[in-house]
This record gives structure tokens, C-alpha cells and sequence, in this order.
DNA sequence: CCTCCACCGTACTCAACACG
DNA sequence: CGTGTTGAGTACGGTGGAGG
């Protein structure tokens, strides 16, 4: 799509007035042609630009086949004409008017700014005990205020721009020229107009970049556990409300917490008063604790809704509340987390006591939700590899945002699993389809001759180990420190970390447990806390009691650090007395432990970066039933063509490579009655070169005379 | 608060079967 | 021949109550 002035005409309806006729111009005609490109049309007045009488459309927007099967509401409209002799393009989506009628109230920063605001606010400020009601009263006063004050030059700018509007219409028709002159004026005033805007809006958007007070935060005695229960003090509820961003995020109530610091002298006292109710009854009024959930853009032009991602909005109050809680904690853990977060991580630590019981019948959703998913789409209309491509897109994708927290029993991931595959090979509702491939060939990575889809059980479990992961190396993080704290997790790499009494959460997390500590690796920092035989320290061989024949010998608690020379080099010599030379020659390649280097670390085995993946972790967990690795697979994969000439090929290299060599396949009798002169018939041979592993496919299609 | 035990849900295995 | 489905049998582990 291209829109703009491209100074040439397409035809002579383009063109009025002036001395010669309008001509379509060669050049962009030929240029239109070739790229196969249409004009997008437009809405009326018909000309974008004049000088004088004459008048011709030279703006226009222009789009291909794609284009125009994508936004098949896209409308261009001609706006009126301000400063230049051309007229402005405006592309909109919908026809509708996209504006939404009950726009939510907005507070907007610039408001602070006028000379009369804070009066405003002394005078329509009257708390009487409730806080909502109140805060309500304020926004309707507000709303008239900001009509009262900024309304007429939006007002009078609409008017204006509608009079130009006809003005210009008019002189599309007929070159008068009092209608010029009315024009010219109209245009002049409408300029000063926009020109006061502009002052207004960047007036508003201009706030005090104030410097944020340096963390002060109220140091209560770590000895005087009580002082978590005791009352909440007004300082303590300025300090957490001044310590907010005053402008970064909007609340859910339609004000930032920008007002509430600019106005805490009058608002301060009934925000006290509420706050401290609010730690009383331990309830919270519902109307703040509304949440606005808001997309934003990952991009910046979306084409599907993964590129979107949600936020949620709470009021400021809402907020106020959450960081004094966190605050709280703040002087326990010992780390502070980031400001602005406090809120949402409060609410995540609560995530996994919500979820205690899961059993098939709860999770069962799911799968209705991929059969609502399947039968919306008619597999019969869609190619193998369409439906393939679906499936991997979409069916798989629904369950893992369950998947990234629970544990899906296997009968639930072995039902959708079901529906998947019945929906690959093309069966309808309630029907049944040969599978062709077996589940495990098409789970395979297309390396190894499969499809590229996943297996969800494997899926599952390594989101788990992402959980477990980052429990061991996320320290930092305040979700990690409460989890460590309340199940008394203080080692650096327990064996178990299962608990009599916990959460289910952490129930599942401790089932993968074992299969997390085989693969994760230890760098070697001082070398105080790796034990020598028992943990995996030197990469690819694993840990190195498994090496010795003879266990009575070695020291199992002996740690990495006592393993080298008083010089600093490894005691070689130890190693070699018990283990085979090539894993020694993997220990000299280590770097030897020295204090210098600080405390030993902990990352992911399985990537070259240490960094952890769900993608490389699920790899590890299917490699062992994965096919051998055959380069003809990528080949077939690297094939210039369409993607479901490709996946035949792979398809049918599977199947043949069964059958080996496949009889002529019959027509189907019965649907030549239903309608043989439209019927055509497809007879499919193929084979499978023993030896290269090289396979052909061909086709003779005859219609129903034969 | 700990231990024991019955109960129940889940996972695993195997065989039989349908299908073209 | 390979694939998926079903059902039966078995093993395992968590849950919750009883009792110490």
C-alpha cells in the first residue's frame, strides 16, 4: 500500500478546469500496471489539489490484491484543505466511527498546570466519610471543568473545519470568487485556532520531570515481628503514595497517581482515613479494585493477537494499598524490587495457593476448548498442510498458558493430543480418519522427518523446569524470596525440595525437581560449594562418582576448591589415579577455582549460552525418542515451492518408506453415482528408494468417463 | 505433630481389534 | 503392515482420617 502525492493523474476525470484535457500520465499508468496495483478510491469532494480553477486529483492511496483482501474497509477521505494547496489523505479501517461514545475520564496532567485548579479542587472537594462516592463526585466536576475551560477551542475547531469543508465543496463546483475569499478567511482563523491548541496540548502533556525521592523507606525493626500487624501510619501512606511514578500508568478510575501527590493536602486526610479502613476490615471498596485491562502493541503494525500484550490497569488507590503491603515485606526481604511491579507480583505469589486441587474434571475445559477450536474450522476445506499449520499455530498454543503453572495430567494432554491428530488427517465431527504417520513421526523436528509440532506432555514439563530454574537462580526476585522463604528452601541445590504441606504449585515443581538438577551445571567460581563427585560440574560427562568403580575410596563431601595444588593448578594427578583420561582432559580445560573469582554459579546444561530455554529444555526431554538424524529431511525442507508441496513430499516419504511400493488405488465406487460428470479421479503411485532413501510420488487424474 | 492405613485417582502395560 | 482405540489389570503415590 502507498499513499501520498505521486503528481501524475490516471485518467481525465482526474482533472478539471485549465487549458488542456486531462491525460492519463504513461508512465504511473505502466508503473500501476506492472505491480499490479489498484487505486484504493475515496470519499467525496473529488480533487485533492487546485491552484486557481484548475483542480486535479493528484493524491491518492494504492494497494495490491492483498491489500485490499486485508482491509476490505479500508476508506481514503479527502480532508479539507489547511495550509498547502493539496489536500491531507485520510486511510481509516472501519467505516464505523471508531471513536468510542463513552470515552472513559481521563485525568490529564496538563490540568494541574492551570492557574485555577487547585482552587477548583479546594472547592469541589467534599469528603463526607466515603471515599468512592466522593471520588466519583470529583470526576463529574472535573469533566465539566475540563469542558468549561479547554472545551470551546475543540468546539470551535470542529465548527470551523466543517465550514471549510463545504466552502471547498463548493469551489469544487464553481470557481466564485467570494467563495475564495470566504475561504481564505475561514482558513486564517481556523490556523490561529490550531495554532492555540497546540499551545494548549503542549501545555498539557508537559509535566514536572520531579526527581523521585532516593528509597526512603520506613525501617522497621526486624526483631519486632508484630510491627508487620500494627496500624499503617499516614506517613507511611504519603511516603508509598510519593513513591509512585506520578505520570507512568493510568489507573483503572481514569487517574494517575500524579493527582493525588499535586493534591494531597486537601485529599490527604480522607485518603488516610480510607487507606487505614481498608487495613482494618481487610476489605476493599470494588470500585477501586476494578482492573482496566489494556492491550499494547508488541509491534507496530499487529497482525495477529499474539502480537498483543495485555496489561492490567488498577486505580491508584488500589496500587497505594499494594505497596504499602510490599513496602512491608520490603524490610524482610532484604532487596528491593522494582516499584511499579509491586502490585502485579503481590498478586502472582498469590496464583499458586489458589490452585490446590487439579483433577481431570477441572482441567476437562481444555479440552473442550480445542474441540470448540477444531470444529469451527471445516477440515475438509483446508490442505494437509493447512490444517497442519493450524494445528500448530493455534491448538497447541491454547493449553500453555495452563501448562506454564500446573502440571496437565497425561489423560487430559492425551485427549487433546487426540483431537489434534484426528483433525490432521482430515476426520469430521464424531468421525473417524486413518492416520497415515504414526503421532510420534509427526512430533519429531522437521530435522529428523516430522512436522515440527510438540508433544504437550514434554511441553508441560519443561515450563516446569522453567519454574524450578528460576527458583535456584532468579534469587533476586521477590516471587522467588517468598517461595524460598515459606517452604524454607536455603541451600544452594537441594536434593528434594518436596514438602509435606505446600502448594500445588510447588508440588509439581518438585516432581521435576530431579530431572532439573541433572541438567543444570555448576561454573566453577571459588569451588567452596560444588562437591567434587557428587554434583555436575564439568560439562557433557555428568557427575564423576559415576566414573569410580571402587566408591568406598573417594571423600564424598569433598568440594571442587580442595582439589587443587597449594600453586593454584589442578591435582591432576588425584584425577588421574580415578578417572579415565578423557573426562581428565575435560577437567584441565576448566579454568581452576580461585577466590578472585567470586562464588560458584549455577546455569543451564543444555544450551552453549547457560541460558535457560523452554525450547532447548524440550529438546533434551525428546531426544531420546527421536528418529535418526537424516540430511534428506532438511533437504526436503529446503525445496523451493510451497509449503504443502513440502510437507506431501515428507508426508509421502513417511508412508512410502513403510509400503515400500504401493498398489494403484482405486477410485472410490461409490461416489461415481453421486455426480460423474463432474467427478475426477486421482490414482497415486509411489516409492521409496531402499538404498538412498530417495523417494518419487506421481499422479494421472482422469475424469469420470475415464 | 507424627505415623499408619484404607481409599482413590492416575499412569503404565498389554492384548485385542478396526482400518485400508 | 503400521496406526490408533479400548478395556482390563497392575503399580504407584497422594489424601485424609484414626490413633498415638
Amino acid at each position: 500500500m502507498a499513499i501520498g502525492d505521486f503528481n501524475a493523474i490516471l485518467s481525465s476525470d482526474d482533472k478539471k478546469g485549465g487549458h488542456a484535457k486531462g491525460r492519463r500520465c504513461r508512465f504511473f499508468g505502466n508503473f500501476m500496471d506492472s505491480t499490479l496495483l489498484h487505486d484504493l478510491g475515496f470519499q467525496i469532494p473529488s480533487f485533492t489539489w487546485h491552484r486557481g480553477f484548475p483542480s486535479e486529483r493528484l493524491d491518492r492511496a494504492v494497494g495490491n490484491d492483498a491489500w485490499v483482501e486485508a482491509f476490505p474497509n479500508c476508506l481514503i477521505t479527502h480532508l479539507p484543505r489547511i495550509k498547502l494547496d493539496h489536500r491531507p489523505l485520510l486511510m481509516k479501517f472501519c467505516y464505523t466511527d471508531t471513536c468510542v461514545p463513552n470515552r472513559p475520564f481521563r485525568f490529564l496532567a496538563g490540568w494541574l498546570h492551570h492557574q485555577n485548579f487547585p482552587e477548583f479542587v479546594k472547592h469541589n472537594w467534599r469528603f463526607n466519610g466515603n471515599l468512592v462516592s466522593t471520588m466519583e463526585e470529583l470526576t463529574n466536576k472535573l469533566q465539566e471543568w475540563n469542558k468549561g475551560v479547554y472545551g470551546h477551542i475543540t468546539h470551535r475547531k470542529r465548527k470551523l473545519l466543517h465550514k471549510l469543508a463545504r466552502i471547498q465543496h463548493a469551489l469544487d463546483f464553481s470557481g466564485s470568487n467570494s467563495l475564495s475569499q470566504q475561504e481564505a478567511l475561514v482558513r486564517d482563523e481556523l490556523e490561529d485556532i490550531l495554532h492555540h491548541e497546540e499551545i494548549l496540548w503542549k501545555q498539557k502533556s508537559r509535566y514536572p520531570s520531579r526527581s523521585l525521592p532516593s528509597n526512603v523507606f520506613l525501617r522497621l525493626s526486624f526483631e519486632d515481628v508484630a510491627s508487620l500487624g500494627k496500624g499503617v501510619t499516614n506517613e507511611e501512606i504519603k511516603s508509598a503514595l510519593f513513591d509512585m511514578a506520578p505520570w507512568k500508568a493510568l489507573g483503572s478510575d481514569g487517574f494517575q497517581a500524579g493527582f493525588f501527590q499535586n493534591q494531597w493536602d486537601i485529599l490527604g486526610e480522607a485518603i488516610c482515613e480510607w487507606v487505614k479502613k481498608v487495613f482494618e476490615e481487610g476489605t476493599i471498596d470494588p470500585e477501586f479494585n476494578n482492573t482496566l485491562i489494556v492491550l499494547i502493541l508488541k509491534v507496530k503494525t499487529p497482525e495477529n493477537f499474539a502480537q498483543f500484550r495485555p496489561i492490567s490497569l488498577c486505580s491508584v488507590l488500589y496500587k497505594l494499598v499494594m505497596k504499602i503491603i510490599a513496602n512491608r515485606f520490603k524490610s524482610i526481604f532484604p532487596k528491593i524490587i522494582g516499584q511499579e511491579q509491586a502490585g502485579f507480583i503481590a498478586g502472582r505469589s498469590i496464583i499458586d495457593n489458589v490452585i490446590i486441587r487439579v483433577t481431570n474434571g477441572m482441567l476437562n475445559f481444555l479440552v473442550e476448548r480445542v474441540h470448540r477450536q477444531l470444529s469451527s474450522w471445516d477440515a475438509k476445506q483446508l490442505s494437509f498442510a493447512g490444517r497442519v499449520t493450524l494445528a500448530h499455530s493455534v491448538l497447541l498454543a491454547i493449553p500453555s498458558y495452563i501448562m506454564q503453572s500446573t502440571l496437565v495430567p497425561k489423560g487430559i494432554c492425551d485427549s487433546i493430543e487426540k483431537l489434534v491428530r484426528q483433525f490432521i488427517w482430515g476426520a469430521m465431527e464424531g468421525g473417524k480418519k486413518l492416520a497415515l504417520v504414526g503421532w510420534n513421526n509427526i512430533c519429531q523436528p522437521k530435522i529428523h522427518g516430522g512436522l515440527g509440532l510438540r508433544r504437550l506432555e514434554d511441553q508441560n514439563k519443561a515450563f516446569l523446569l522453567k519454574i524450578g530454574y528460576s527458583l535456584i537462580t532468579k534469587i533476586e526476585a521477590l516471587w522467588v524470596q517468598v517461595l524460598r522463604a515459606k517452604y524454607g528452601f536455603h541451600e544452594v541445590l537441594p536434593v528434594s525440595i518436596m514438602r509435606s504441606r505446600c502448594s500445588y504449585m510447588w508440588k509439581v515443581v518438585a516432581k521435576t525437581w530431579l530431572l532439573l538438577c541433572k541438567n543444570i551445571i555448576w561454573s566453577i567460581g571459588n569451588g567452596r560449594s560444588v562437591r567434587c563427585w557428587e554434583d555436575n560440574w564439568v560439562p557433557t560427562v555428568g557427575p564423576l562418582n559415576q566414573y569410580v568403580l571402587d566408591q568406598g575410596i573417594i571423600i564424598s563431601q569433598s568440594k571442587v576448591n580442595e582439589m587443587v595444588l597449594d600453586n593454584g593448578v589442578w591435582n591432576i594427578d588425584l584425577f588421574r589415579s580415578w578417572l579415565p583420561e578423557d573426562v581428565v582432559n575435560r577437567i584441565i580445560s576448566i579454568p581452576p577455582p580461585s577466590e578472585s573469582t567470586g562464588p560458584d554459579t549455577l546455569s543451564c546444561a543444555r544450551t552453549t549460552s547457560g541460558v535457560f530455554s523452554v525450547k532447548s529444555v524440550y529438546f533434551m526431554l525428546r531426544k531420546d525418542s527421536w528418529n535418526s538424524k537424516d540430511a534428506n529431511w532438511n533437504f526436503v525442507w529446503k525445496i523451493p515451492g510451497p509449503q504443502r508441496v513440502r510437507q506431501f513430499i515428507c508426508w509421502a516419504n513417511h508412508f512410502f518408506s513403510t509400503f515400500k511400493v504401493v498398489t494403484e488405488h482405486r477410485p472410490n465406487q461409490s461416489t461415481t453415482s453421486q455426480n460423474s460428470s463432474m467427478c475426477f479421479y486421482l490414482n497415486t503411485d509411489g516409492a521409496t528408494h531402499s538404498v538412498s532413501g530417495f523417494s518419487a510420488v506421481g499422479g494421472v487424474i482422469y475424469d469420470g468417463k475415464g
